[in-house]
DNA sequence: AAGAGAGGCAACCGCTTCTAC
DNA sequence: TGTAGAAGCGGTTGCCTCTCT
């Protein structure tokens, strides 16, 4: 049930109200997002140090966009659920002003779903991905379809396009990989810089085009390099 | 106009991981 | 080295709003 440990310390629960968040708002203005156990000290509210970190985090946090998520967010986040499965944390670090709860919610409402119709569920993606015109017909998109689909080796149909295509990426004329670069750039302009600098080893990989590319390598490097923020736990910050 | 069902989203829970002592 | 507390994560729940009949 939902609600016993809040209950049993006589935390308040559901909705939070303007006042309340005025509150948490100062809090954080003076004291800065952490030692989340202390705000009820500090300010009276009647709130769990967990309720006050999520409620800041996902909805008073500045810099959150609020409203629709973009087409280019929706086949951001297509992108990376297809690679990392369910780390939404990683997914909204790639998402500026968006929340790990919100990409979870997106995902829950408007993927879920088809994924339970069993003999549909490549013809829905296909469907979706057309349905949110992702604007970017870039190398990673089409690189990391293509790595998912032989890894799941569904059809034997899927395999003979896959080969197709990964023979099309393998040898890009000199307009393709400039066009590839433009695109690269503007995938990555909205990322945070320092995001932008930690990914450069990463996503070079996937615009080399000096060498043949091994998709399941490819996967397995990104996959190793999107886990920082996977397994559960906070990442080290120094106290 | 009203009720039922679906969709969307805020908020909570249990668990894991990390840090400080 | 062990432990308690804090922080963060993914999964789940519940409520409000919207749409359909």
């Amino acid at each position: 049930m939902m609600g016993s440990q809040a209950a049993q310390k006589g935390w308040k629960k559901g909705p939070w109200t303007h006042e309340e968040d005025k509150l948490l708002s100062e809090y954080v203005t003076w004291h800065g997002d952490a030692r989340w156990s202390s705000v009820a000290k500090f300010t009276g509210l009647n709130r769990s140090g967990k309720s006050c970190r999520l409620r800041w985090v996902n909805y008073l946090r500045p810099g959150l966009k609020k409203g629709q998520l973009t087409p280019l967010e929706e086949g951001i986040i297509i992108e990376l659920h297809a690679l990392l499965g369910n780390k939404w944390s990683t997914i909204a670090k790639y998402l500026p002003g968006r929340t790990d709860n919100e990409i979870k919610n997106y995902w829950r409402t408007h993927f879920n779903k088809r994924e339970k119709k069993p003999n549909n569920k490549k013809q829905e993606w296909k469907k979706q991905k057309a349905k949110v015109q992702i604007p970017l017909e870039c190398n990673i998109k089409n690189v990391l379809s293509q790595a998912e689909t032989k890894m799941e080796a569904k059809s034997s149909e899927m395999e003979e396009n896959n080969k197709k295509e990964m023979g099309f990426f393998m040898h890009p004329t000199i307009e393709q990989q400039h066009s590839f670069n433009l695109m690269h750039q503007e995938f990555t302009s909205s990322w945070p810089e320092t995001l932008a600098n930690d990914d450069d080893d990463l996503w070079f990989s996937l615009w080399d085009f000096n060498e043949p590319l091994d998709f399941e390598d490819l996967v397995n490097q990104f996959r190793n390099q999107a886990t920082f923020g996977a397994g559960g736990g906070h990442r080290a910050k120094p106290r």
